[in-house]
DNA sequence: GCCGATTGAGTTGTGCACAATTGAATTGTG
DNA sequence: CACAATTCAATTGTGCACAACTCAATCGGC
């Protein structure tokens, strides 16, 4: 008992306990748009800039491509990117939105103030928390 | 282009890298213990107070029967619990620590400060963030 | 130009997360 | 007491995350 490390005490479980309640509050909304997060995440790079290779989008989300490739795998199903090899690269794999893959960045516009609307914090919390969790990934992704 | 919302401006895209970072800080330390993430989270639960029912489990973490049912499996396979129906109520199923299960948490007290080295921040911004992420975890776990 | 090293995407295997369902045990109400 | 409703754990199915590996394309040094 006693002084091993408590639960309730840790960072890393109120990091895990608030990232895995922010999707479960995405979900519903996502789901209307047919999408799961990771692949909503995966749409917003795209709705920034494409073409993206498997590479890049990689780079941006942190995830390899054993976690990639079947997901562009069934958003290409859905019909909303595309695959292609790169001419320059043959080695690289382009995705491109198709025309349903850029109507649904309407319907997604109201996604991010559903997580607001819930959060329950004040701007400038969300601002700080924001910015407190972007200098927390940095140092430790560089720990590794 | 354009306003569709962007990923480095999402409170949930800094809350999903930072929970992976975090995991992946702790995922070599871990696996000196043998264990996974959720596996060490389960074995905290237990660590400050066992028996615990499946349903208690559950209700500490916000996990489902449908995750802990095959980790506790794994967790028993490696000898660090042992499942017994109750007697008092033949549906709850009562997870105890092993003698081994026990053990274990002498070389586990290292581990949280493995992430407070690698985080990079003050004590004082830890404290910050714990808090405000317990009270956005609350908010958004209340919005559903 | 050749060849070893590296890079990029995909596959396989393990484990977590969650929805939906099953089936047994218990509870509540008539 | 009876029995419908609820609770609890387990199972099934889908999808994400990551390690390890394969294989082809490219790059670098000579």
């Amino acid at each position: 008992m006693s002084d091993a490390p408590r639960l309730r005490h840790q960072v890393c479980f109120a990091l895990y306990s608030a990232s895995k309640a922010a999707t479960a509050v995405y979900r519903p909304v996502l789901e209307d748009l047919g999408l799961t997060y990771p692949q909503y995440l995966v749409m917003l790079v795209l709705w920034e800039q494409e073409p993206r290779s498997v590479r890049e989008l990689g780079a941006e989300l942190g995830l390899d491509s054993g976690t990639l490739s079947p997901l562009l795998k069934r958003l290409e199903g859905l019909g909303l990117v595309e695959r292609r090899r790169s001419a320059e690269d043959e080695r690289r794999v382009d995705v491109v939105l198709t025309e349903a893959g850029h109507a649904l960045s309407a319907k997604s516009k109201a996604v991010p103030q559903r997580l607001a609307d819930a959060a329950g914090l004040s701007s400038g919390e969300i601002e700080q928390l924001h910015a407190t969790l972007a200098k927390l990934t940095t140092a430790l992704n560089s720990s590794l």
